[in-house]
RNA sequence: CGCAGGGUAGAGCAGUCUGGUAGCUCGUCGGGCUCAUAACCCGGAGGUCGUAGGUCCAAAUCCUAUCCCUGCAACCA
């Protein structure tokens, strides 16, 4: 049962606007994921990027009198530069404009028809001619007028193909069987009794209104889908239908390959009732997970453009740092649930967990290791007390239930009982009073187990928080004496590790921060619709 | 309108399924320590668990009613 590789998705961003920091809480989020099944030594394959067809970019692009791609283009680039400003790991970009994605996406649809998955057909709707958009009844109102532009809509029909949606049904609910497949369970009770039971209707994947999209081969006047297009990509990215599809043996067909999309709530139909039932229809697996993450929302509701409540993650990435900033996105908001970005708390947290407890437990412990011990690590020494023995039982326990609420996707919980190690190695300072046992020379042998004891608490603390602290941690283990390949996953249980091992004062770890300054800092950038 | 989630100490949350001394983080007040980034440790104060009823020996928890907030339809993870 126990797979060996793991691949992992974000939804692809819509680049109609520059992204901000709900955008950077997935991704994040997801990279902190794939990081840690990397150290656990699964093969991790790490996928992001872009949706870029459709009416509206090809719109916007417009208004800013650009070309369409190149419209695109200068929006991608900040988002790749936003997942380097944050150290995100992925593997691959995958942007819908791509040749490869555009190629696979007719593959799909061709594939799709042959199997007598797909019909041409008709689609009725409101139309409005100026805004050259469909609109559904609920999107009108009573007025009839476009949501868009105001002006009043008129019934039209459209020539389109339209997929089956209850050939494949049976495949999904059986898919639902499984018991994690849909996080949180809510999210699929709400698909069944939202969509599925009132009865699904053919799902309309073409349009011939408009270009900016992947032409079919079929017939040339329609262009996919936006979400059909949209939702290939987690194996267009893979090489799905090309000579060259090792990446999608390995990651997505093979059965030691475990497959998790994480995704926002509004997305979820697509990813857990079409998604499948297009993979049915062209023979490949389904997922493993679909895990639906929580919003970030401000004091007054959702990060939208339009209320213009937006923080973008730069400036923080800025003047906290990257280490920072993930910490906070992994830590203040629990992964699955929704949560609240206000600056007293990025600022708070941050001062509490990353400046209190663990950096000033390494700037004691290895202050009193060079204090006491010239700077060198004492032996490890098992039991010798109750304070220790207590401190020592905590380690195993933390790593053991670390793995299985991080296995679980239970990120946030996995990273707090690491903090909670860290605060009782604190208090443990306390417990035995190094300082005074450093006034008795009979007392030597305490000393060297507390002194040893903290340095290893530390190290697996900065090794297990080391998904987050992608740069920190590195510090830590610089500050402990340890090379690069001592500080691998498998050496956590080696007691031995740190014996004799000369520590080096490094700078502040993470400096306090004034929280008066720095929410001021906040709210300015936040009033600046986060420029 | 409908659907979904929520209203628990000054702030942010857990606890509600499986009724039984109301818990966590931060703030606040007092004390301790001195290895450390005014950090760290201990203790206290502070809540009639949205409101009104009901069931029960016992309700934050179950039932009924009601008020309020947020999200889902529009850019949007």
């Amino acid at each position: 049962m126990e797979k060996k590789r793991f691949y992992i998705t974000t939804p692809i961003y819509y680049p109609s606007g520059n992204p901000h920091i709900g955008h950077a809480y997935c991704t994040t989020l997801a990279d902190i994921i794939a990081r840690y099944k990397r150290m656990r030594h699964f093969e991790v394959y790490f996928l992001t990027g872009t949706d870029e067809h459709g009416q509206k970019i090809a719109k916007n692009a417009k208004a800013a009198g650009l070309d369409t791609k190149e419209y695109v283009d200068n929006i991608v680039s900040v988002f790749k530069k936003l997942w380097v400003a944050l150290d995100i790991s992925n593997d691959d970009f995958i942007r819908t404009t791509d040749e490869r994605h555009i190629k696979c996406v007719q593959q799909i649809f061709s594939t799709m028809y042959k199997h007598d998955d797909i019909y041409l057909g008709k689609y009725e709707g409101w139309y409005c001619t100026p805004c050259e958009s469909f609109w559904t009844d609920t999107q009108i109102g009573e007025n009839h007028l476009c949501p868009d532009c105001g002006r009043p809509v008129e019934k039209s029909e459209e020539e389109c193909f339209f997929f089956k949606t209850n050939k494949y049904l049976d495949s999904v609910l059986k898919w639902y069987d499984n018991e994690n497949v849909i996080y949180p369970v809510n999210r699929k009770t709400e698909m069944i009794n939202t969509f599925i039971k009132p009865g699904l209707t053919d799902l309309c994947v073409s349009r011939t209104s408009f270009s900016w999209g992947v032409p079919l081969l079929e017939n040339k006047k329609h262009v996919s889908y936006v979400w059909l297009d949209a939702l290939c990509n987690y194996i267009s990215a893979l090489g799905y239908g090309t000579e060259h599809d090792e990446l999608f043996q390995k990651f997505w067909q093979s059965d030691e390959s475990e497959i998790i999309h994480i995704i926002g709530a509004d997305i979820t139909r697509f990813h857990t009732i079409y998604w499948p039932e297009f993979l049915t229809s062209i023979g490949a697996r389904l997922p493993d997970r679909v895990f639906v993450h929580g919003l970030l929302m401000m004091k007054d509701g959702k990060m939208s453009k339009s209320k213009g409540n937006v923080v973008s993650p730069y400036p923080l990435i800025d003047r906290y740092g990257v280490d920072a900033v993930r910490y906070y996105l992994a830590r203040e908001v629990v992964f699955g649930q929704d949560g609240q970005f206000t600056p007293e708390q990025f600022v708070e947290r941050i001062n509490m967990d990353l400046v209190n407890n663990l950096g000033n437990l390494v700037s004691r412990t290895v202050s009193m290791i060079e204090k006491y011990r010239e700077g060198v690590i004492p032996q490890f020494t098992s039991n010798l007390n109750e304070y220790d023995k207590e401190l020592e039982d905590l380690i195993p326990e933390t790593i053991k239930n670390y793995e299985v609420k991080e296995d679980d996707l239970h990120v946030t919980e996995g990273f707090i009982d690491v903090m909670n190690l860290l605060a009782r190695a604190n208090k443990y300072i306390e417990e035995c009073t190094p300082w005074t046992l450093a006034k008795d020379e009979s007392k030597a042998q305490n000393l060297d187990s507390v002194l040893s004891h903290l340095a290893r608490v530390i190290f697996v603390g900065a090794k297990l928080l080391e998904p987050i602290l992608v740069n920190k941690s590195k510090e830590i283990f610089a500050s402990l004496g340890l090379n690069g390949d001592e500080t691998d996953y498998n050496n956590l249980g080696n007691e031995h590790l740190l014996d004799g091992k000369k520590v080096h004062k490094e700078g502040v770890l993470f400096p306090r921060l004034d929280v008066n300054k720095e929410v001021e800092y906040i709210k300015g950038l936040m009033g600046n619709n986060g420029k």
